[in-house]
DNA sequence: GCCAACGTTGGC
DNA sequence: GCCAACGTTGGC
């Protein structure tokens, strides 16, 4: 089992869309790391669910229900290539109970080298299985640590 | 609204 | 192939 965040804003798709919608097609991804990154993903794969831009937080937990298969959104390729973008389907799994703030998840020296900080302008990412524990467990209400 | 980070594009 | 210019993302 693997560990990975998305991101997205909630004005645009976010956690209520989601839950509302039922299963979700992630798609629109033109990045080629974040697009390796839905390539790598496994059925049963679980998913911080991230809301950037405005209160950035962690807000749920997705699981993956379909692997990467071809991009219906994506531009036709010159030359009648296939192209390289892909999707992935999630549905959403748990809601937290308290959203996990990116101050909180800053402010946790465990947590400082998560992809979320490094790079902060990737919109899909591996996490580690503690990272994952540990946002989870601030997710569904373990006392916070500072 | 501003700015830093960083990916992409295009001139050479 | 290098690098400057530009566009986009996202934190604050």
């Amino acid at each position: 089992m693997n560990y990975w965040l998305v991101k997205t804003e909630p004005e645009k798709y976010g956690w209520s869309h989601f839950t509302a919608q039922g299963r979700a097609v992630w798609d629109g991804v033109r990045n080629y790391q974040a697009r390796n990154n839905l390539a790598a993903m496994q059925l049963g794969d679980q998913v911080l669910f991230y809301h950037s831009v405005s209160n950035p937080a962690v807000v749920g937990v997705a699981t993956v229900m379909r692997e990467a298969y071809e991009d219906p959104t994506a531009p036709a390729e010159p030359n009648g290539k296939p192209t390289p973008w892909c999707v992935v389907e999630l549905e959403p799994t748990l809601v937290f109970t308290q959203p996990v703030p990116l101050a909180q998840i800053k402010a946790e020296p465990m947590l400082a080298n998560m992809g979320l900080i490094k790079q902060s302008r990737l919109s899909v990412m591996p996490v580690k299985p503690d990272e994952f524990d540990q946002i989870l467990g601030w997710g569904m209400g373990e006392a916070r640590k500072g």
